[in-house]
DNA sequence: AGAGATACCTGGGAGC
DNA sequence: TGCTCCCAGGTATCTC
């Protein structure tokens, strides 16, 4: 379940092995996972080099010699890989990319969650209109206590479905939002407004921490992810209350609880998160 | 407007 | 064993 961590890792790798390649021939096997890709087939991608592999919350930008991008989500089971071209389709591969060193790079999501699509640039270095809505990176100095606290004032959704909201900050998903919000003892179900100043600062801090580790490990392989080479993920090692519900406590002993979230699960400590 | 619910999709696991 | 049901999850879109 690809979250900013492994979104990370795969711009990084897919940046060493495809930066300055030309795509040859383009193949698709499936007419959609989020959006159709049989616009891929007429989009003239052939011929055209990647310039560029940088990312934006949870999507991977790929810049095309002819000022396009190629843009990817991977949903929560989209896995892709640069392999030599010998090796069968897999079942849930959907997208093949020849390009010019004999390589293939492949598309594969299993629940078809996932987006590769073509679209067009702003300015050369820029990113996709579609992204432009989301908030400040994670990582970076603008996401800070200041502007957590300031946009939280006056929300009565609770705390993780804030900071799982791409408006406010895109890139943390159910398993960095859970364990954020652990190290920092604050309960998911609180009242975004009802976040201190202090927590605010404290959250910002845990937040960063616990994705430099899991960029540092590889990301977390829950159950679907794979890196860019198919090695997995270590960070899920590490991983204190995410999908722990029923089991004690690391820190107190007591017994795990879980609550429905914006319809999502959430694992956390009623002794520790408050 | 903001907040919550739902559809999308597939495979794996639980329960009968 | 085989069937049904539920769950996982990010995002867009719907409703209240």
């Amino acid at each position: 379940m690809p979250e900013l961590p492994e979104a990370e890792n795969i711009a990084r790798a897919l940046s060493r092995v495809l930066t300055g390649r030309t795509i040859t021939q383009v193949e698709v096997f499936s007419p959609a996972m989020r959006e159709p890709l049989t616009p891929l087939l007429t989009a003239g991608l052939e011929g055209k080099s990647l310039l560029d592999i940088r990312r934006r919350g949870r999507y991977v930008i790929a810049e095309l010699s002819d000022g396009r991008v190629l843009l990817m989500h991977f949903g929560m089971s989209g896995v892709v890989r640069v392999e030599g071209g010998n090796i069968a389709k897999r079942k849930h591969e959907h997208v093949f990319l020849h390009l010019d060193d004999g390589k293939i790079f492949r598309f594969e999501c299993t629940r078809r969650f996932s987006l590769l699509k073509v679209c067009a640039l702003p300015c050369a270095g820029g990113i996709p209109a579609e992204l432009d809505k989301f908030g400040p990176e994670p990582l970076s100095d603008e996401f800070n206590g200041e502007y957590l606290y300031r946009v939280s004032r006056g929300k009565s959704s609770p705390v993780k479905s804030f900071i799982m909201d791409n408006a406010i900050v895109p890139g943390i998903g159910n398993i960095y939002a859970t364990e954020t919000l652990f190290g920092v003892g604050i309960s998911p179900l609180r009242p975004a407004g009802k976040l201190t100043r202090k927590e605010c600062d404290l959250l910002i801090q845990e937040s960063k921490k616990i994705l430099h580790r899991a960029i540092e490990l590889g990301g977390s392989s829950i159950s679907d992810f794979l890196n860019v080479d198919g090695s997995e993920g270590k960070f899920a090692q590490e991983l204190k209350i995410y999908g722990k519900t029923g089991q004690a406590c690391v820190q107190c002993g007591a017994k795990i609880l879980s609550a429905r979230i914006g319809g999502r699960t959430s694992a956390y400590c009623p002794c520790c998160q408050h």
